[in-house]
DNA sequence: TTGAAAGCGCTAACAG
DNA sequence: CTGTTAGCGCTTTCAA
């Protein structure tokens, strides 16, 4: 019945004091007995329960807020390009996210999703702020400093101490990558990715240290974004310049990886008998690509519910400590 | 007085009103200099603007929010289930969340996004809700309605016009599914999804419409999860229980779809020559899967965005209609 | 162009 | 078990 016209609430809104006017009793009674706090008659409870639910109250979340000098609110600033080709999901899926928001729900959190602009812009109201984003880095995290709040951030541990740090060990993981490519005799590499990530980097500086142990050669590094089209691009300029020196090689997502196996498949070149491929992120595509995709998988959930957790951590005074996380290897057949 | 034990921020926080004493002016002035109010002179907001960067100014934004009586921040309400298997993104992928959030961006506003169980537990402060999630349905448009938001919701567009839905049309996309299954000549079909969700109820509709149109018959209607699991099961399910009496497959996701294909392979069953197949929601995977899945495509940007634009104009107290999207046919080798 | 007063709605602290 | 007082930090209103 055409509710809902009411542009924020309808009429002047019950308020406390309206509560305790009419039950009788002054409004720190009904908060009290509102907020289950102990030492309130369970008859007066009762009788400011049901009047507030015959007027519809509803607590004024801004005002206890602003009393409380807290929101029980996390930020999650996320990169976010609008463009259609590199989806949201790509560095970041939603697992992280949905890490981040079981382990918020416990604690009865709620959790902003905010990109840096807005959270410049639109500053919201919230108690700490998680940092997702490679791109976002070293400006980012000056930003979300100067707000003041406490942070921790999703991506590469490096060795600065000055910020909490949540991430894969992406230089294991390279190491792991290098060691399946080596496992299947190859020894001259490509490496696909965009390395002025921080976490990109850590992966090819675990894959060239077993390269290098081992004897092989990295015959190039392409920097390439994190889709599938970049993969194509980037293996198909490769693939048309020069004759092709190279029988192993590792993306820095399935993503590219998959793009990549287009292009050489486009060009003739056998998946993996001439060119073996591993790619990163262990994405769904790679179990149903053609041939499925060798990958490296990281633990988005449990990245999501440290990061959550220290977070909290942080904003109730405790000492927190940056964290690697394992990845998995994935053998299949590229 | 130990103030709030202040967890949250490291020392005592800056003031408008510090601000005011350090510059000599008022703190009103110094309200309208940092918010760009006209009528301040230009001398004033320098001064202001100077002192406020030099202490670490921060607005303190619960403050602000308690006062104007708005947060500039909307709620999008999302069914979670933590279970690894339905992984958040299957029905209502990140990208719904993108427009959404890219539409909010424009405006200024934050989004939190939450839980059904969260968003009553602990009340976030907010101007207004999107509601994602057909498991949610009747029960969850009650709860929110309680609190007394407007409300937009992401789902079927029905009949009832106290709520504002956005959706995709799915009985016109069961339509699609139809006619594509009917032209590959093939008369005895299969539904596998759950019915109990409007949404996908109307994919059957008008799947059924069609058939009965076009004198095909519809076989069975076997209910079952989100997931690739969950088509695998139902088709397994079903091979075994009697022999294989139909030759075309409506399913309402591409999960479902994928996992349906395995369980005819794995029982020998050619697909498409000997079962066509049409999925839903045109996932990435869609495209990967072997053999290419056919699906019907949803426009989860556009959706986003047109939540995005309804919930607002809603707070704002525009008028606002339910609206349904077209959706795309994709046809694939299944 | 600036300021004084008031108060948004709630809850912590202390008294009774 | 309940109440009084005070005030979180900001912005609206009205006055100068």
């Amino acid at each position: 019945m055409s509710r809902n016209h009411s542009p924020v609430q309808s009429a002047a809104r019950v308020t406390m004091d309206d509560l305790a006017r009419e039950v009788g009793v002054s409004k720190i009674t009904v908060s009290r007995a509102l907020a289950d706090h102990p030492g309130v008659r369970e008859a007066t409870r009762e009788r400011v329960r049901a009047v507030a639910e015959a007027r519809g109250f509803r607590l004024n979340v801004a005002a206890r807020n602003l009393r409380q000098q807290r929101t029980r609110t996390i930020a999650v600033v996320i990169e976010m390009t609008p463009s259609h080709d590199r989806s949201m999901s790509e560095p970041y899926p939603l697992s992280l996210l949905g890490g981040i928001l079981q382990e918020l729900s416990g604690a009865a959190y709620n959790m902003v999703l905010t990109t840096m602009a807005v959270f410049e812009r639109a500053p919201p109201a919230v108690d700490g702020v998680i940092l997702l984003g490679q791109g976002l880095y070293e400006d980012a995290v000056d930003k979300v400093q100067k707000s003041g709040l406490p942070y921790v951030i999703w991506g590469s541990v490096d060795g600065n101490e000055d910020h909490i740090t949540v991430g894969s060990n992406n230089v294991h993981g390279g190491r792991l990558a290098a060691d399946h490519l080596l496992f299947l005799g190859r020894r001259a590499m490509v490496f696909l990715g965009e390395t002025r990530h921080l976490e990109i980097a850590d992966r090819l500086a675990g894959f060239k240290t077993r390269l290098a142990e081992n004897g092989a050669r990295l015959m190039a590094t392409l920097h390439c974004p994190f889709t599938e089209d970049g993969g194509h691009g980037a293996m198909k300029a490769l693939l048309e310049t020069a004759p092709r020196n190279f029988d192993g090689v590792f993306a820095a997502s399935d993503a590219i990886a998959i793009g990549a196996i287009r292009a050489l498949q486009e060009a003739q070149v056998a998946v993996p008998d001439e060119v073996a491929i591993v790619g990163f992120d262990d994405a769904p595509s790679a179990v149903h690509c053609q041939p499925a995709l060798t990958s490296v998988r990281q633990n988005w959930d449990e990245g999501g519910m440290l990061l959550a957790r220290k977070i909290l951590d942080l904003t109730h005074g405790r000492a927190v400590k940056s964290q690697a996380m394992p990845v998995l290897f994935k053998a299949r057949e590229t």
